[in-house]
Formats: C-alpha cells, structure tokens, sequence
DNA sequence: TAAATAGTGTCTCTTAGACAATATTAT
DNA sequence: ATAATATTGTCTAAGAGACACTATTTA
C-alpha cells in the first residue's frame, strides 16, 4: 500500500478473490503421502485439488487455514504444524474468476488422523502418494512441487520433521521419517549423534518392542525450539 | 481452492483488496538501506511507507510487482532482483478496507539508482537505515523486520549479494557489501576462497585505483547460478 | 622507505561421514 | 546360540576459522 493507495480507489475497480490452499503432508505406510480432495464440479471436474476455501473479510490468513483444516479434515489447530508457502496468483490460474491464492504446508502425524470427512457435500477424500499424484486441479501440481521442495529444505534445516510422528517414537522411526522425506538412507549413528547435539528430544521412560531389543521412546522437548536455526541439522 | 470452491459464490461475498509492496534495499554510503515514500493522506498521513498498489485483474503478482516499481521508483525490471517476500492478511491492518498485501523483496546496486521519483502526486521519497527506520504506516515495521531477516539468510546461503554492487565490483567491496548486511566482521582469506570455490564471479581485466595496490575487478559469471544451494556460503 | 591495500598461504580445531563394536531382546 | 534390532564409539578426510605472509601501489 504505497503511494497510489490514496489517489486509487479500490470500490472503483474489480477486485480479485483471495483463497488459502493446505497442502498437507503425512506418513502413511511408509510414504510420503498428500491429502486432497476430489472435485464435483466444473472447472476441473473429478481432479483432485488441496482442501482449502475463500479468505472471509474479518479474519485473517493464518485463520482461514486453520478454518478450512477443521472444516474439510476435521483436523485442529493443536493437530498439526502449519506455515505459509508462498501466494500463486497468476490471472488464468481459475478460469472462472481472478482467484489469488495464499497455500500453506500442514504436517500432520498419523497419530492424529481421523477419518477426513470432506465439507458439506461429503466429496471424495483420500491420501495420495506426493511421487505419483493424480492430475491435480488449477495450478495444483506446480504448488505441490514447491511444497516437496520446502518440506525437505525444513527437514535439513530445522527439527519440524517430528511433526510427521506421534507424541512418542524412537529414534530410528524418526530417522525412517526424514529418510521418507528426503528420498535418501541416513547413517544411524551420525544420525543419532547429529540429534544429540541439537538437544531437541529427550527419552521418556518407556520403551517400544521391536524384532530384537526394545527401543527407548523419545519425545521432543517442550523448550526446544524446532526451528533449529543458522546450522544445517541433515546435511 | 479445494472443495468448497463450487458451492461457494464469491460474487455474494465482499472480496478484499490486493496490494503488492516493496521492500527495495540497497547500500548507500556504507550503509544498508531501505526506499521508503512518505504518505500524504489519511490514514498515516504522514508517515512512510513502501512502494506498493493494488494489483490490477489482468496481471499476476510478480507482473505487479515490477509494475510497481517502474511507476514509483522508475527502476526497470531489469535494474532489480525481486522476489516475493510473504503475503500479510491481517484485517485490521488497513484501517479503511480490507487489504491482502503480497510483501516482496528487491535489491538494488547503487549505480542503478536514478533519482527516484514517486508516482503521479510527487511525494517525498527517501533512502533511510534500516536500523533507525521511521514511523512506518500500517504494517510495514514488521514487515521490514522480517524482509531484513530474509535478506541476511538469503546472503548467508547464496550470492545475491551481488545484486547489491555495481556490474563489476572488487572482493573487497563485495565483502563490505556482505559485512554491511550481516553486521559482522568477516575474514579477508577466508571470504575469498569461499568465493574461490563457490565459483560465481570472475576477474575482468580491469583494475580500480585504491589507497594501495590496485584491485582487480571481478564480475558475476553469467553462468553461475546466484542460488548456491544446500550448502552455506558465509557461515 | 613507509604506509596502505590487495592477494595468498598455512595451521589447528571441529565436524561430516564411513564404519565398527557392543548391548539387549526374542526365538 | 542365533537373529534382530538398539545404542555407542572410533577413525579419517574435509572444512571452518584464525592468523600470518607476500605483493603492488602511492606518498
């Protein structure tokens, strides 16, 4: 809002619409998996596009997102890890009207999954490998490749990859976790010892029965800040 | 845009207002800058503020951006890096309608800086430090605050920096430029062979004149991708 | 020659990454 | 005991950072 806000008046013209599209990832039998929604009507008519919807006038982004979270996923607020991405907003990107849109990354654990009930017409839901998605609506697929490509830019950088775990896991389920999402094998003890320095978890008293010995449950630290800064965590 | 899109009729609903602003930096007199227009009407009348405007229908966000920029400040698209910055929603951060604003980032080499002229009504613009800012209308201390914070990661990791200097440039005048936007002291050797190894500039056969022996002047390789990517360039 | 700045080299300590060794359970 | 997995430790090469040295100009 620079200089021409005062001479321009914004009643005068057409204004677009602004929407917020989730792209949220989770770990499902072993993949990386997106969550979206299947379409019923024109345009793009049985793709399948992000949960999402229109910003309204008194709230803000963030809000909508979570909005929208709880309204086409029943998930909440407390449920998941969720930041902006970037805002596509290219005119022809909906060809029915000028829509700018603010897309956000969610994380959720599978913990925290309930059956996603879609909004009110009950529409088709599912969990979608990110490797090999369905053909997407709008400018959906290039807003999921940019997603792929922040989701492991954070993962190297910062600890939000426990986001993708419930409450307690061990070490190794996260090291799987950061190995799904960043598509390469982790050594287990660098990975061990790089989590050690970072000081983010912290072991609980109980363990988890595995094929041979048990393996201590972990969780993360209530001070820690996930946003391990300035130094790459996985390089 | 996910599954309420269809049953929803935006043309029922108010739609807010788009703006792009800019954050342009630059280095004058040794210092790290921001470009700023004084505000000649309520609300904030008075105070600075970014170039910036409402985004017309027919453009995208980048298409306004550069727009913008050519309007308020006669910088051509081809003068500047520019890259979008974050998207701020707040509904109350515009005080007489709803505004949506697309924050963007832009860096300026000194020698392109033309005596910038502010739009149509011939406001006050001004070069001022980023750490002894004015007043700001709306939001735009915060979202200075988060521009500066971008503008030293992304120094950090890749090499935009260049973007700053003139077309060719001694080391040391690109390590001023870096010490000058990370506000730190930075080891002669040890920046240059960095540079060395990233591989992104090259001598040229010229010379400047300084107080001692002469510097080489390097340019960026036209080749070279400013982004180093995945690893640190100036820890 | 002295001062000033440019440019290069060296040394040490830390860290990344590969790999090995030990520990604890079930069968 | 053997298999399976967890957990810790060791070694080496590369990199970061501190610092010193040489080079080339002006005054």
């Amino acid at each position: 809002m620079g200089q021409t806000a005062q001479t321009y008046n914004p009643d005068k013209y057409q204004r677009p619409s602004v929407s917020v599209d989730i792209v949220i990832f989770s770990i499902i039998e072993s993949h990386l998996k997106v969550l979206l929604i299947k379409r019923k009507q024109w345009p793009f008519e049985g793709n399948w596009a992000f949960p999402g919807g229109f910003v309204r006038m008194a709230e803000g982004l963030d809000e909508a997102a979570y909005r929208e979270l709880k309204e086409e996923t029943s998930l909440d607020r407390a449920d998941v890890y969720l930041e902006q991405l970037y805002t596509f907003g290219q005119p022809a990107r909906d060809p029915r009207l000028r829509v700018i849109t603010v897309a956000y990354v969610a994380l959720v654990g599978v913990d925290k999954l309930k059956a996603p009930v879609a909004g009110d017409d009950a529409a088709e839901v599912g969990w979608f490998s990110v490797y090999q998605p369905p053909q997407l609506a709008f400018d959906h697929n290039h807003i999921l490749e940019y997603a792929i490509t922040r989701l492991r830019y954070k993962l190297e950088y910062s600890a939000v990859g426990f986001q993708l775990l419930p409450a307690t896991f061990t070490l190794r389920e996260l090291q799987i976790a950061y190995e799904i999402v960043l598509s390469e094998t982790l050594d287990k003890g660098n990975f061990r010892s790089k989590l050690r320095k970072a000081d983010v978890v912290e072991p609980t008293p109980y363990y988890r029965r595995t094929g041979g010995r048990p393996a201590r449950l972990y969780q993360f630290k209530t001070d820690a800040v996930a946003e391990v800064s300035a130094r790459r965590l996985f390089p």
